[in-house]
RNA sequence: GGCCCUAUCGUCUAACGGUUCAGGACGCAGCCCUCUCAAGGCUGAAAUACGGGUUCGAUUCCCGUUAGGGCUACCA
């Protein structure tokens, strides 16, 4: 919890906080606590829904509060460049801005953020937003959801940057800068050299505005940079890290207009924030060492500041910041191999936030009644495929046969199996029998492909661990017995097996096991008479033929 | 280098100063079940980085050390 001052207002203390506590302590508590308690609390437990309108002492001791319900007062967004793949971290901040504003009634923003034409990629908006989609995060507003404060993409605003950078010169908070790259490279290189610290030296902060704009209007090519205060500090308040405090001294005067005309991140994140009325910037930790630029800005805006939440990181194994070269990081690869969007989602939620109890499965929709951002961690979390894995498998499990063979058939479509795909009724009993033994769908085709197509070949560690000599005759033997059943059930197989077990003298594993290799080519699956079912006894006889001719 | 953030089993985490031999989950090992493989059940190994404080009492609060990460661009 922490302090949510939003800023010039008169004086008037305005903070978010949360309503289900205004309604707890609204005011009974006020008059029973001193002034100086009540505000702590107050100032303890900002949350966000209502803004509190005043707070005022009455007869020396006691405060009251009253409070404006706003409607719906969350907005927060997913702000991505579009430089290729959706990126799991990315996922799991697009997932956070969506539970937080699902779970508290307020507006999931999409904005892409394509300020950098270097870096640009072709398609990469149209699969960002596939991938979400996929995912189950929708957003309210954005690229193809036309809203209020649109266009949702950065390079159609650039009118917009600039106007605010202009307003920004003539308010004295940034100015023209002149500096080559040449000369900036030259710079960092000087100060390297001397072991200082690298920062742009100021060089043009203090050109007269007069023939800065005179040069502009020349033509000459030209930034603008935010002037830094040269002294002092910023504090500001993290929802998931408490207070920051960050020195001017360090801060550059950063350039918030490249020479191109196009904005970087920090003017076009809080222009665009405070224009689609942003009320919570849910990001990444990489931007909380910035955030005291942004701050500044909003300042020199006169805008209110949006509360912060800054995410850990996710991590790679050796916990660096998760990237690429140590395994898949783009959501599109954990999809491409079969991975369920449940289990994705459920996973990436995991990494950083945790319900408070035991509870490890959930759904979108118990993610976003259980989601909260004091149930963040501050620390980052190493993507760990296993725990996904056994997600999946969770998933998996919990979804109903239907759901699962249409999911099936799809995967048949794109398999060896594609021309021959059985009927519905038939899969099924498939899945039910396979349910178990896979972790994905694929699973009910590879690991089970005996369903599919008769064995092409025994495997061998099997055939010399469990194919006896005697085990022509006894399936020879098997085989007569089974040709004399008439649509033979589950059970109708069994009883046969061990009938025949009991006249030939010898345990029904020793029947058991052969025939499995028979039939199914493998040691390992689904319950044996199970299997014999589902294949019928035709094929299973036809099974048996093969094998006691082929297994040697 | 400077600045900022972080620190509980291998991994994800719970514990919001006190019924804690530090709980759960994944993974791992063993046992049970069993026609195999799974699933399931039971059991086990496994952590508060270190050092100082504050306190009657610290995983929990403070400081330092160490370690890890992030930032340090006309990239986001």
């Amino acid at each position: 919890m922490s302090t949510g001052d939003r800023g010039k207002d008169g004086g008037k203390d305005r903070s978010f906080i949360d309503s289900a506590f205004l309604r707890n302590f609204g005011t009974e508590r006020t008059s029973s606590c001193t002034g100086a308690c009540e505000r702590t609390l107050v100032l303890q437990f900002h949350i966000q829904f209502a803004i509190l309108s005043t707070v005022r002492a009455t007869n020396g001791r006691f405060f009251y509060v009253e409070c404006d319900y706003m409607t719906s007062p969350v907005r927060v967004r997913f702000a991505p460049s579009p430089t290729g793949y959706l990126h799991v971290g990315g996922l799991r901040t697009a997932l956070y801005n969506f539970l937080f504003a699902r779970h508290n009634g307020g507006k999931f923003i999409l904005r892409i953020e394509d300020t950098d034409q270097s870096r640009k990629v072709e398609g990469a908006i149209e699969n960002l937003v596939s991938t979400l989609k996929w995912a189950g995060i929708e957003y309210d507003e954005g690229i193809d959801r036309p809203g209020p404060f649109g266009p949702y993409v950065q390079s159609e605003r650039l009118e917009v940057y600039r106007d605010h950078a202009r307003r920004l010169i003539e308010s004295g908070n940034a100015y023209y800068c002149f500096c080559t790259p040449q000369r900036l490279e030259e710079l960092r290189r000087r100060q390297a050299a001397a072991k200082l610290t690298s920062s742009y030296d100021r060089r043009c902060r203090t050109l007269p505005q007069k023939d800065a704009a005179a040069r502009v209007e020349a033509g000459e090519r030209h930034v603008v940079r935010m002037k830094i205060p040269l002294e002092g500090d910023l504090t500001f308040n993290d929802l998931i890290r408490g207070d920051v405090t960050i020195s001017y001294s360090i801060l550059d005067d950063q350039v918030i207009l490249k020479s191109d005309g196009f904005p970087t991140y920090h003017l076009a994140v809080v222009v665009d924030d405070h224009l689609m009325q942003i009320s919570h910037v849910i990001r990444g930790e990489e931007w909380l060492p910035s955030t005291p630029k942004h701050i500044l800005l909003y300042r020199y805006f006169e805008w209110d500041v949006p509360e912060f939440a800054h995410l850990p990181l996710l991590l790679n194994p050796d916990k660096s910041k998760l990237s690429k070269r140590q395994g898949d990081v783009a959501v599109e690869d954990y999809r491409a191999k079969g991975y369920l969007k449940e289990a994705i989602v459920n996973f990436v939620a995991l990494l950083g936030w945790s319900p408070g109890d035991e509870r490890e499965i959930f759904t979108l929709e118990e993610l976003i009644r259980e989601f909260s951002l004091d149930r963040v961690g501050k620390s980052g979390a190493v993507f760990n495929v296993e725990k996904l894995n056994w997600l999946n498998f969770e998933h998996l499990r919990r979804k109903s046969a239907e759901e699962v063979l249409a999911l099936l058939k799809e995967e048949l479509a794109r398999s060896p199996f594609a021309s021959n795909i059985p009927g519905d009724a038939y899969l099924l009993r498939v899945i039910a029998s396979m349910r178990e033994r896979a972790g994905f769908v694929r699973d009910f085709i590879e690991k089970c492909p005996y369903f599919y197509q008769a064995p092409t070949r025994y495997d061998p560690e099997v055939v010399k661990k469990r194919w006896k000599a005697e085990s022509f005759s006894h399936l020879q033997r098997l085989a007569q017995e089974f040709a004399r059943l008439e649509q033979p059930t589950e059970n109708d197989f069994e009883v046969a097996l061990k009938r025949t077990a009991e006249e030939l003298k010898i345990k029904a594993s020793e029947l058991i096991h052969p025939l499995r290799l028979a039939v199914s080519g493998v040691g390992a699956g689904p319950g044996l008479y199970e299997i014999l079912a589902i294949l019928g006894k035709e094929e299973v006889l036809k099974r048996i033929h093969t094998a006691i001719e082929k297994v040697k």
